[in-house]
DNA sequence: AAATATACATAATTTTCTTATGTATAGGTA
DNA sequence: TACCTATACATAAGAAAATTATGTATATTT
């Protein structure tokens, strides 16, 4: 383990739930490992999405109502399908007015000319 | 409590560092308060960093070498002023980078047709 | 006189990850 | 054939990084 090359702990703390969100809100119906490859291919494998993250966090949002699920066979493999419930779809409105929000406050202190220009 | 308009817990999990240091570079030696202040006046009111998450990190920051401290009086009060160490100008540098990055990966994801543009 | 702002600090708790582990099928390759 | 990687789910243990609550003390405003 080359130490100087290990990347600090994970920026994205707190930003997996809406980024989620954002993901069945633009493609629909989708599967807990699509989402990882997805994110995977969209950032460019920049964000890694761990297992240990995504299922207890998808299993909360299905208890919420947030999500509800379809559970598929893909030749012998399973596949559970999510996809946003009408409440999910106002909750994802919410969390990316606040996703928005968020992002801005970072432009504003990462780049503080270029955001009060 | 009215549940329905409590604010999701804070995004900015895991960038609070990063800000820090960003902070200290732009403005040189600051002290605690100072710094959620700035934060505060900078983001037009959208991050506000507890003190509990605020100074429990800068104690591990000076620990780890990354930043420096003066404790001066003004009038009868006490501020303990941080600034970078050489090792934190450094180590700020590459948190900059991580932080463009994760910035980036927000944006494929919340702004998929801009990002790709 | 009381409330708010300034200025630090820390403990208990909660949230939210990482890491490790487990199960199982499918496909490629040495 | 055997092994490795990819696909596809799940969960437990532990760590990281916040929130919330509390404490001390001075200064300013209402």
């Amino acid at each position: 383990m080359y130490y100087c090359f290990m990347k600090k702990s994970s920026l994205y703390k707190g930003c997996l739930e809406p980024i989620l969100l954002r993901l069945l809100k633009d493609h629909g119906r989708m599967y807990g490992y699509q989402m990882t490859q997805m994110v995977k291919d969209i950032t460019k494998g920049e964000l890694n999405i761990t297992e240990g993250a995504l299922y207890p966090l998808l299993h909360k949002l299905e208890e919420q109502g947030i999500v509800e699920t379809e559970t598929e066979m893909n030749g012998n493999r399973m596949r559970k399908y999510y996809s946003l419930t009408k409440a999910g779809k106002k909750q994802t409105n919410i969390a990316m007015d606040e996703m928005k929000a968020f992002m801005q406050s970072l432009e504003y202190i990462v780049n503080p000319k270029i955001a009060l220009g």
